[in-house]
DNA sequence: GAATGATGTTGGAACGTTCCAACTCGATAC
DNA sequence: GTATCGAGTTGGAACGTTCCAACATCATTC
């Protein structure tokens, strides 16, 4: 169980411990036959490098460190794909923790990281407060994905939420719609650009007094909720843009319990181009965030941060894509705008 | 940018190095008035103990690695909550690389968690060959999850996806159905033994002439595929029991395009109890693996396994459940049993 | 008043690697 | 034949921490 070191690999090679770690390193400039010798007694002795002494003498790990608020949205998977393959590709590594959307847990989970000494500290969809993210990143660089703060070390990538939200009101009133109301997602990440462009995309086609906006959740509940409040009133909306797909699905359970038809009754929008969505069965009209992109800029703007000292943050914003599908069609007869 | 370290901590509050170490690392015979003049520099210098340093001296990291096969199965999410929550109750630290589903990449991933010194190694659903595990299990204590192999010094935690199959079979023959059908995984992880309890439960409930086994895959494509195969047979099955979750959607697609009724014409079970089942709109009856348990029992076998050297590998195998749902129902009329 | 003990504090060695200056040795140049 | 060079190799210092044996100080005991 006891790890062989470069001294072990050394004796066995019958060289000194330095020409072991110039040949571990590929170096150039060793005789073919030094580096046969050792590379052999590597291999005899199962030896593996101690990235935790390299660290140390190097003052630098080649560790990114990235910190997922939840790994049970789906989303973070092609984020993280998107850091790890442009990271790997730059001979750096990436290594994971999370939080499991609990501050004091996201906390200890940036802490591990931190100690670690990672070489740059990547943050997706913290929960936790700002003054976090700001602190790290007084010592490494950081980034934030899918969540933008105003600081001066801090970069970060997102999608133009807003701009999402506009997209979709754009889509519903080209359909003819004109009753178009929003279930928002309380005061989840992203929630309140996705409502400002509802809102001004409406203003911008002249149905400020068509304005419907009820307090929903990111969550199944939080749409059917947002959604029996909707029906009750004395006109209902002909489309709704609910805040993201998971609530947009208790949206449709809502409307299938009252017998009404989608889109043939009402138009469902969610939001976010989840693998529910994307089922045929659900067939769901959304909007698509450019994960893998997120992931590879969040790569690329630390990479860069930690080849030359940049002091002036990055905030990239990203377009989003609305995903047309069978929950969106024309209102009902006698509807139309 | 540069890091303090435990002698700037020294210098500031004008004791020695050792003592410094001795308040960081919670020690009781340290004086009061030490410990507040350490506490007070380190809070004012941001010092941050060197996990890398520390790793070195004690030739212990206190970090367990995971690595994760496939982040986009919203499975794995729970079992690394379980993971997480255990070790961490320990004092130990919990970290993550992941391969995307390619064996190189995970290769590298695991190379990276073992030149940390991770004192214990978790592989969830490694797609790499056993060899893999087996040279790592010569370093470190190592658990699979989700996956079992016959290796001495490799335990695993796995459910009893055989057991699983039985059961819907059980479920289904209560229901009154004779002619149960099954799309099987293909070549996936738990595909055979799922397939081994159907045939099983068939055969003790004398329907072995009904046994009906198709080729699919966990895929909407595989499940669809297989739906279709089945329907064009002259007596169609009134149950199906697909692979997983999403095959099953897929399933239901088919359906849904042929004009049956779910479960009026045709019984579907799914596998996993994925969110997309528990959806009230697919209300796929399913079976539910115990994830955030196989997560704890991966984490409970590393620890123990660290505390004392035990040499006789271990094999936990955790009882699925049946969820039933609004997918599986009573054969059609004149169906009867 | 000397010996003993308890409490708090200390410097040095060690962990496994990289980096650097310095060395050896044979080849080449004058 | 000496000086110069380049290729290949080397030992020692350094990185930031923990651990240990040893020390200082003061109170307690006889």
């Amino acid at each position: 169980m006891k790890h062989p070191t470069i001294l072990d690999v050394a004796n066995e090679a019958g060289v000194s411990k330095s020409l072991v770690s110039l040949v571990m390193r590929g170096s150039d400039r060793v005789s073919p036959s030094s580096r046969k010798a050792v590379l052999e007694a590597a291999k005899q002795l199962g030896y593996r490098p101690n990235a935790a002494a390299r660290t140390m003498v190097r003052q630098r790990s080649y560790v990114i460190g990235v910190m997922v608020s939840n790994l049970h949205n789906p989303f973070f998977a092609d984020v993280i794909d998107g850091i790890d393959t442009t990271v790997t590709d730059t001979g750096y590594r990436a290594i994971l923790t999370t939080g499991n959307r609990l501050p004091e847990r996201e906390r200890l989970a940036v802490a591990t990281l931190l100690e670690m000494r990672v070489d740059g500290l990547i943050l997706a969809s913290p929960v936790f407060g700002r003054e976090v993210a700001i602190e790290a990143s007084q010592t490494v660089p950081t980034v934030l994905v899918g969540k933008a703060i105003r600081a001066p070390g801090v970069d970060s990538v997102t999608t133009d939420d807003r701009r999402g939200g506009e997209m979709i009101v754009n889509h519903l009133v080209e359909l003819g719609h004109r009753r178009i109301a929003h279930i928002d997602g309380g005061s989840g990440a992203g929630a309140r650009p996705r409502r400002t462009g509802y809102t001004h995309a409406m203003r911008r086609h002249g149905l400020e007094r068509e304005i419907r906006s009820v307090r929903g959740s990111f969550t199944e509940e939080g749409g059917a909720a947002g959604m029996r409040s909707l029906l009750a009133d004395a006109t209902p909306p002909t489309a709704v843009f609910v805040a993201n797909d998971l609530a947009a699905i208790g949206v449709l359970e809502v409307l299938d319990a009252e017998g009404l038809d989608v889109p043939g009754d009402l138009s469902v929008v969610g939001y976010d181009n989840t693998a529910l969505a994307a089922s045929r069965r659900l067939g769901l009209t959304t909007v698509d965030q450019p994960r893998h992109d997120m992931g590879r800029m969040a790569a690329e703007l630390i990479l860069e941060k930690i080849g030359q000292d940049r002091t002036t943050p990055r905030r990239v914003v990203l377009p989003p894509k609305l995903i047309a599908r069978v929950s969106t069609g024309p209102p009902p007869d006698g509807e139309r705008s």
